[in-house]
DNA sequence: AATGAATGAGCATTCATTCAT
DNA sequence: TATGAATGAATGCTCATTCAT
């Protein structure tokens, strides 16, 4: 299983060899068809995984009560550890935004997406009503936003494309900046939001 | 060159077969060996052609004197326009951040980044100095943030599984909101740039 | 491998196909591919395989102590034996002067030439020393002629066109005048040799 | 033509590419193929040309009255320096010892052996009967060894292969030993054949 | 006569999947 | 249950040959 995700996360879906995944683990290739009928269900199956993973650590930070920038400074520092500790998870994540548009990929984004939209626009909601955020702006949206903001936080953490984009951009490897971007995208976040 | 397109904006370059595209063309694959002497020049071709469209695009609208917000207006709604125009371009784009890490692939991306990298930092540096944007924020780090913005409407409007997401969180089509797009991205960035 | 020899044989390392060799083995392409990892390799190993055959009969040879004369002759005995039992050997060796210049061709050939190289020029220094060959000679140059002589032997014993010259020369088969190239190939070495 | 004759000689016909040859040759394939059905006549046709001169080189050794071994000299100097100034046409005739054993090769075969094979024959046996050569040996199949050590002398100038395998055996390039070559052969013919 | 675009079979190699052991 | 040998279709690419211009 560990080897699968390193090789999913490295390669993509298409570009995994199962024979490659079988001989890294010290098992046969009947062995994998033992357990998955094919390459999609075992993809299926480490995504689910992953998955998992992710969610959990997201719901650790949801429901606190904290005042809502002490709260995304968390969650960006969270993200970004998370990312340097199981890139491979993240590289996961993004592979799937290239996919062929398959019915089991249609899920996959379905149980991803769906959980963070509704927290982030409630969260926004909420906050317009008590005032921490401005009350001219679609929460909706505005949600959407601010998870490209933390998706690309991640991405460029971990995904090769991203990280070198970054670097092209702020002319320092991301592993080096982590205060600059803790710093600087919450006094985007900040302004952009108009949190008091 | 269009079924090229078509074959490479939906697989990637790796699982793109010239094979396929020469099937579907039409042609024979000693065609299309005919005219690039491999796959990846056939993906280079197609890549510049997009790249220079887009860019003669953006070009255009840099020089001008106009009001800064007014200008983002103008670069929002031209590269939602181009995405639904030329939406494999995009997906081709897109494909490039999960593609594997071949040194031809990285000077692509070296040059798409680089352009829009330069033009971005340099206008938010200038307007630093004329006092349309305030000053305590990093100009490449914010460079980096708002081309995300770009780079994640651009890919919403043409990438199925972004779309898609986006769809989650708006529960409307793309093609649908232009209006609430352009106006609350602008809202976004009017407050996060403190443009005046 | 059988097939494999033949068809190395008859056409030489590049124009022997790996999908003609499986097919006339009655195996699939990836059957030859699960035990040899590419065409070099199953190459190489028939080669060395036959090499090695070749040269234990002649390490055999080497270290007696007999009559310089004697122990020529029975070179040539074994050379043109083993030219008759192993032809496809010889022609393989026959193919390797007129292939292409790869890096593993050319070590494959520093392999082959090298310990006869040692042994014939060592043996011709020996014998200058004892008296047994005159001293003008050079016996690296010798050391060569005769290598010239023993592998000219066996090609007209084993390549079709060498036997085809051999037949011009002699009118006779080379399978019907083992006498005569014994006996008359020894008059010659003898004179020139100056073997007492 | 020219060009033609160089790629048969460093690639062999097998290797040889149509294609490579027009566009090196700047005429288009339709124009090879307007002189020539295909390949194969293409491949004969130089080697005819190629041979005639090759014949008439060796015709013009033939003839002399001189002493045996004054002639052998000559001829020796004479094939060193054909093999340094048209090496191609050495390589193209060594290309021709591996080729598949086609019907017009054992043609051309025939024609370049046949009329050397006569010549050597007859002048040793003329000169046994004149007791300049010892009476003992095969007039045949001395010739054949005779043309074997020739043949020898030009491979190793002019072929790669060859030329590799002469530096193994004396260590030095083929270039810089012809004095050796001259002088060791002669020693060696002389011996042999007991030259008066 | 000369061109060169087009064809399509051929090659080395990979890999998802099956199945006898 | 576990193995891994075997299959064969697929891929990127080449090249002898044809034929409309």
């Amino acid at each position: 299983m560990r080897v699968a995700r390193q090789e999913f996360a490295e390669n993509g879906f298409e570009n995994t060899s199962i024979m490659q995944v079988a001989k890294k683990s010290g098992i046969s290739v009947g062995a994998v068809y033992k357990y998955f009928d094919n390459k999609e269900q075992l993809f299926t199956y480490i995504m689910h995984d992953g998955l998992s993973t992710l969610e959990d650590m997201l719901m650790e930070l949801a429901p606190s009560e904290e005042d809502i920038l002490i709260k995304a400074e968390k969650i960006i520092r969270t993200l970004l550890q998370f990312s340097k500790e199981q890139p491979e998870l993240v590289q996961l994540y993004c592979s799937l935004t290239t996919g062929g548009n398959t019915e089991f990929l249609n899920q996959l984004s379905q149980r991803i997406e769906a959980v963070t939209a509704s927290i982030y626009t409630r969260t926004i909601a909420v906050a317009q009503e008590t005032g921490e955020v401005r009350k001219d702006i679609n929460p909706a949206f505005f949600a959407y936003l601010l998870d490209n903001v933390f998706m690309m936080l991640q991405f460029s953490t971990a995904c090769p494309y991203y990280k070198e984009r970054f670097f092209i951009y702020t002319g320092k490897q991301v592993e080096d900046s982590d205060e600059l971007i803790v710093e600087q995208t919450l006094l985007f976040l900040k302004a952009a939001f108009n949190f008091k």
